[in-house]
DNA sequence: CGCTCCACCTGAACGC
DNA sequence: TGCGTTCAGGTGGAGC
């Protein structure tokens, strides 16, 4: 499901829940992609302190040294709901009952996401998150950053910007519409990428990340908010999902290829 | 080490 | 209607 922006989203709307105790915790039973680390039920009678952000992790943090990361793979929902009102659904895998009367949901058909729970003090230990590279809309990912990054580079340019490792949360969709926007082909090697290109495709993430979250995210199938409302943003899809539609810049079609197993759009016309 | 492929899952869309 | 195939906003490990 959530790049960057989707994140970003739900990050903002859980902001509210801050301050709030946790009254109970509920867990499905089914396997997510990794345990806690920690007994989920240790977080009852917590307080939520901050809701952060690392890449498309979420990082909530509570009193007495407990910090929950939380992923959504590619069809988790995070939504906070009405706990009078509320009853458990299909996918349904972790509930957590809030003091205020509201409940946070987590739900998840395809189970790549994740709840763990560890210490707040371990979280710089924290494997996964000690790996990721910079953030795409901080003053670190510039055009310097990236020539370095991608000099010895010679994976083609799109499969290596979805790489967490040089840069995180650019995910299938923002990549595609970035590429485009700096009209820059999807096949080109990495290394290949002259100074002007790559300071033309910096600056075409950040805008297009900024205008995503400003839209609040892109929904396709799955993707909806804390408050379960859809985003906004695959209206201003140029690329992505758009094979054999007519390009918005030439009187070509764009078209759909597969690169390292996922699906990529273009302009050949507009691309080079 | 760098790179590509594939598994991890469910469900929706589509072809026959 | 039904059954098989393909594809989907991600990630990390296996294998070359």
């Amino acid at each position: 499901m959530p790049e960057l922006p989707e994140i970003e989203t739900i990050r903002r709307g859980l902001i509210q829940t801050q301050g709030q105790k946790i009254q109970k915790i509920l867990r499905s039973d089914k396997k997510m992609r990794i345990n806690s680390n920690l007994d989920l039920s240790a977080l009852e009678d917590k307080k939520i302190n901050s809701i952060a952000r690392r890449a498309r992790y979420l990082i909530i943090n509570f009193d007495k040294n407990y910090s929950l990361i939380i992923h959504l793979g590619m069809s988790g929902r995070l939504v906070i709901k009405d706990s009078s009102t509320y009853q458990i659904q299909k996918h349904d895998h972790f509930i957590s009952y809030l003091d205020n009367g509201k409940c946070l949901v987590l739900n998840d058909p395809r189970r790549f996401g994740f709840v763990d729970l560890i210490y707040s003090s371990e979280i710089k230990n924290y494997k996964t998150l000690s790996y990721l590279g910079c953030e795409p809309l901080s003053d670190e990912f510039n055009p310097d950053y990236l020539l370095q990054k991608l000099k010895n580079k010679s994976t083609n340019i799109k499969t290596t910007m979805m790489d967490n490792k040089i840069v995180v949360g650019v995910g299938n969709i923002y990549i595609n519409e970035s590429l485009f926007n700096s009209r820059i082909s999807p096949l080109r090697s990495a290394k290949s990428l002259k100074k002007s290109e790559i300071k033309k495709l910096v600056f075409a993430i950040k805008k297009i990340l900024t205008k995503a979250i400003e839209q609040g995210g892109s929904s396709i199938n799955d993707y909806v908010d804390s408050a379960g409302n859809l985003g906004n943003f695959q209206n201003n899809f140029l690329v992505y999902g758009r094979n054999q539609a007519k390009c918005s810049a030439c009187s070509d079609n764009i078209i759909k290829i597969t690169q390292n197993g996922r699906s990529s759009f273009y302009c050949q016309s507009c691309q080079n």
